[in-house]
DNA sequence: ACAGTCAGTTGGAAAACACAACCCTCTTCA
DNA sequence: TGAAGAGGGTTGTGTTTTCCAACTGACTGT
């Protein structure tokens, strides 16, 4: 068996996603926030910081900088595609947190389906239905 | 509407986990990879930080350090159930990852379910079954 | 003319990080 | 008996990032 440093999805997300801003950003644009002072303001980010992270977070593709004012020029960031992908994320982060960090401020905000359920939602395998928990969903292949 | 960071769920969990590393060697630890040279090799971070962030994920009841050997003593991480309910923050970066950072390497590596189904898994509502969506889960009171 | 909004930049100090080298306790093998 | 690993870290020394506060520039509204 090799080494070095596994390839793997998990890792190349992290490039992406990986750092103390990136996902509250994201978080801040699936709540309907896409201007640069909101963000600043919802997520406490430094301003440079910011700035840093939404050029790369557009150069990956997971936002958007579309011009919504000429004159004088303002910009907002929308999800691509591929960032509205990160819901399961956000969700299963969100999920987390509300379990097992202890929140020492106010209850967590409640989320619910548009069915109107509030159970947190589940993974899911979508052939049998069964809960994904850590040891039903296997790695086939090495490498 | 009052201003300041958002106290958040997500937040939090970022707080733990929102590291550049701390995410890999938990993916380590659902490999089954439990010891700080392997950890190491398998995640290509650096060894000192290695050590603050293991510190760390133990102090934060996401990992547990155990002896599994005396003379001389040798330590291991076990993920403790806090640590397994990341499974799904692990499974949807991967996903993610998967199906939209291209990857120069080779074909992402397949996880299979026990019941023998290779699709990613899905999030969905417990209740009503329908696969969880950008607009389709929603924060019902703020704060 | 003056304050306010918005989207950033800039400069300097403080904290994290990366890298290589080292340490200590055993065990194995010659 | 001595040398070479294995395993789990720590230490010292740069180099990068981050943080913070202040500032800019193009406007708008009063």
């Amino acid at each position: 068996m090799e080494d070095g440093p596994r390839v793997c999805s998990i890792a190349r997300t992290l490039e992406v996603v990986g750092d103390r801003w990136a996902l509250l950003v994201v978080r801040e644009a699936f709540l309907g926030v896409h201007r640069f002072d909101e963000i600043q303001r919802k997520t406490g980010a430094p301003r440079d910081i910011l700035a840093a992270r939404l050029k790369k977070l557009v150069e990956t593709g997971v936002l958007e900088r579309r011009l919504y004012q000429e004159r004088p020029a303002r910009y907002e960031y929308q999800l691509t595609e591929a960032g509205r992908g990160l819901y399961a994320v956000v969700t299963a982060l969100r999920q987390w947190g509300d379990r097992y960090v202890t929140a020492p401020g106010p209850t967590p905000a409640r989320f619910a389906h548009t069915c109107g359920a509030h159970d947190p939602a589940q993974f899911v395998c979508p052939d049998c239905g069964e809960p994904i928990e850590a040891g039903s969903y296997r790695r086939e292949a090495d490498r």
